[in-house]
DNA sequence: AATAATCATGTGAACGTTCACATATAAGTT
DNA sequence: AACTTATATGTGAACGTTCACATGATTATT
C-alpha cells in the first residue's frame, strides 16, 4: 500500500495529513507546539509516504551539517586505523556523520586539494591526524575558514587544540625499566625521525640514558615496516654495535628485529631485551611474546571528537594540548 | 586586503564584478558561454572575496552530492582497513566525497539505524563491506531507497552488484599446493564461519581434500586473532590430532599457531607446513617467513568504486558478481 | 538591407528545509 | 464581559545554488 514517491517530501506529508508544511516541519523536530491529535495523523502520513528528511536541505537552511570530517594520513599503519575507529564511534553517538578523507603522501598539492574541499564542505569540524613534521598542516590549520580543528598525534607542548599520547613518557617508562633491571648498553631502532611519535620516542629514549650517565650505544632509523627493522637490527650489528637490549619504536619493527637477531644467533631474552612500542594485538604472540608500550589509539579518536565537540559549542573553549598516558606492558622479551 | 566575508556567495561577487550572479555560476562551472573580459573580472572577484562554492546548496539544486558512503564491518581488521583505503583513493579521484560508517557489532539496532541514515543522507552510492553472514545486509539492500550499493567480500554467486576475492580458490592453491609437495595429512585452523570468507576458504580447504581422496584430519576454528590461532593449534594437539601440515586462515592465526608448536615442540616447516592467508607485510618476518595467500583487498577497494560509478551512470548496467583472483607466495613455513 | 542565427548576459523560479512572523482559537484573569 | 495570555496552526521569505527561459547585442546568411 506504499506509494513509491521517489522521494516525499515535507510538502507531500503536508498534504496528505491536510496540514501546512510547518506543522509537518514542526512534528519531526518534536515540537512541542503541536497537538496530540494532529501529530498522529502527520506521523501516520510520514510512515505511509516513506518520507526521510532531506539532510541537504535541513543543512541549508540551518546552516549547520552536523558533519564532522577526518583527515587521516596512512590508514595502512596501525596507529591511525585505530584512531579512525575510536572517532567514528564518538561521532556517531553525538549524532555526527563523518567524512573520511587520507593522504597518502604529504605532497603539496594533495593538501591543497584537502584544503579547498574542506572550505567547499560545509563541515563543522576537523579531526587532523597529523602524525607527520609538516608545515603543510599549519597551513591547512589557518586557512580552514575558521572550521575548528583537533589535531592528533602532533608535536607536544602546541598551543592549538590537540590531543596526544606523551611518547617522551612512554620512551622514558621502557627505557628507565631497562636500566632498573640491569643493561647498561641500550640501543634502538627508531621511527621514521619526521613522524613525531618517532621523534618524541627517540629523544626519550635519549633522555633517559643521559639522566642515568650512560651513552647511547648506537641507534639506526627504521620507517615502521618489519622489513626495516629486520634490516635496522642486521645494521647495528654489522656496525659493530654492542648493546644488552633494544628499544625498538614500534612493534612490527621489533617483529622484523627479533627475527635478524636470531639469525644472528642472538637469544631474546637471554643475550638481549627488546621492548617495543604499541601493543599491536599480535604483540603477545611473538616469539617470544613482547614487552611493549601501549597506545591507546582508540580512545585518543573518542576523544577527539569529545574535544571538538566542546570547541563547536563554544569556539572560546579551544584551549591547547591535552595528553594521554602510555603504558609499560611486561610480557617474555626482556629481563 | 582580503575583506573577511564569513562566506562570500555568489552574489557577493555578482556585485563586486557587477555581473548576474548566474554569470558568476557559470564561471565557476566553466562554462563556454561567458567573454574572456567578464570571466577575468569575475574570477578576480573570486579571488578578492575567497569565494569556495557551497557544495550543500550545490547538492540540493543539483539534486546530485557527489557523495559516496562506505559501510564496513570492523575497521579493526586488516583487511577492511585496506580496503577502506582502496574505496578512499578511487572515490577521491573521480570527484567524489566519502563518508564513513562503521559497524562494530551486527546488531538489529545499530545496522537499523545505518539504513535510516543512509536514506537521509543523500548519498548517490554505498560501498558495503559485508564481510560477515548476516540477513541484516539483506534489508540494508532492499530499503535503501534505491541508492546503488556494491557490497564487498560477500558470498559467491550472488546476484547483486559485487565484488569478491575468490577464497575457495585460494584455499585451493594453498591446499593443493601442500598436497603437491607430499603432504597427506593436512589439518586446518578456520576463521569463524560465519564470516563469507572464513566459510569459503573452508570449503575450499574441504573440497581439495575430497578431490585428492585424502580425508579432513582435523579442523578447528579460531577468530581471525593470534591468541585464537595459538589456542587453535594447542587444542588440535591436545586433541591427538596427526598432521603435517596446516592451513590456517589468516596471518594473524598463522602467527599464533606458531607459537603454540614450537612449544609443543615441533619445528617449521621440519615438522609441520604452515600456509596462511592474507600476506600482511609482517609475514615475511614472522619465524619462519610465512607462505600465505595474497588477497589484494586495496584493489578489491577502488574496484567497488569504479563499479559504483557505472551503475550510478547507468543503473542497467548493475549486473553480478565479478571476482578478484589471489596469488600464493612461497616462502618458507612449509617444505 | 533584412532576416536569421549565434553569443553574452540577465531574470525569476526551483531544490526541501527552517525561521520569523502572523493569525485564529481556546483558556485564564480581573 | 472585556482583556490578557497561552496554544495550535499557517504564511512567506530565507539558505546558496542551478535550471529554464527571456533578452539584447553581435555576427552570419541570403
Amino acid at each position: 500500500m506504499k506509494p513509491k514517491i521517489a522521494h516525499a517530501t515535507l510538502h507531500d506529508v503536508a498534504e496528505l495529513a491536510g496540514v501546512s508544511h510547518q506543522t509537518v516541519s514542526r512534528v519531526i523536530n518534536d515540537s512541542p507546539r503541536v497537538s496530540e491529535n494532529t501529530r498522529q495523523r502527520v506521523l501516520e502520513a510520514i510512515q505511509q509516504l516513506n518520507y526521510q528528511p532531506n539532510h541537504t536541505a535541513r543543512a541549508l537552511a540551518t546552516r549547520r551539517s552536523l558533519t564532522l570530517e577526518i583527515v587521516t594520513f596512512g590508514v595502512g599503519y596501525y596507529g591511525p586505523a585505530q584512531m579512525m575507529g575510536g572517532v567514528e564511534r564518538a561521532a556517531k553517538a553525538r549524532g555526527y556523520r563523518l567524512f573520511f578523507s587520507n593522504l597518502d603522501r604529504l605532497t603539496y598539492a594533495d593538501m591543497r586539494e584537502t584544503v579547498e574541499d574542506l572550505k567547499r564542505q560545509q563541515v563543522e569540524g576537523v579531526v587532523l591526524i597529523a602524525p607527520v613534521r609538516s608545515v603543510l598542516y599549519e597551513e591547512l590549520i589557518k586557512e580552514r575558514n575558521n572550521i575548528p580543528v583537533v589535531q592528533l598525534a602532533t608535536q607536544k607542548d602546541v598551543t592549538f587544540p590537540s590531543i596526544i599520547i606523551d611518547q617522551h613518557l612512554g620512551s622514558r617508562l621502557a627505557t628507565q625499566h631497562l636500566i632498573d633491571t640491569g643493561h647498561s648498553s641500550i640501543a634502538a631502532i627508531s621511527g621514521p625521525l619526521h613522524w613525531n611519535d618517532a621523534a618524541a620516542r627517540h629523544e626519550g629514549w635519549l633522555d633517559t640514558l643521559q639522566d642515568n650517565h650512560l651513552n647511547p650505544v648506537n641507534w639506526t632509523e627504521g620507517d615502521w615496516s618489519a622489513a626495516s627493522g629486520y634490516r635496522a637490527a642486521h645494521e647495528l650489528i654489522d656496525h659493530g654495535a654492542k648493546f644488552t637490549a633494544l628499544v625498538i619504536a614500534n612493534d612490527q619493527m621489533a617483529l622484523g628485529a627479533i627475527l635478524a637477531l636470531r639469525e644472528r644467533g642472538l637469544r631474546i631474552p637471554e643475550d638481549v631485551s627488546i621492548v617495543g612500542f604499541d601493543d599491536i594485538p599480535e604483540a603477545s604472540f611473538f616469539d617470544p611474546p613482547l614487552t611493549t608500550i601501549r597506545q591507546d589509539f582508540s580512545t585518543l579518536g573518542e576523544q577527539s571528537v569529545e574535544y571538538l565537540v566542546e570547541i563547536i559549542a563554544d569556539p572560546q573553549s579551544a584551549a591547547g594540548q591535552r595528553v594521554l598516558t602510555p603504558r609499560l606492558i611486561l610480557r617474555k622479551s626482556h629481563r
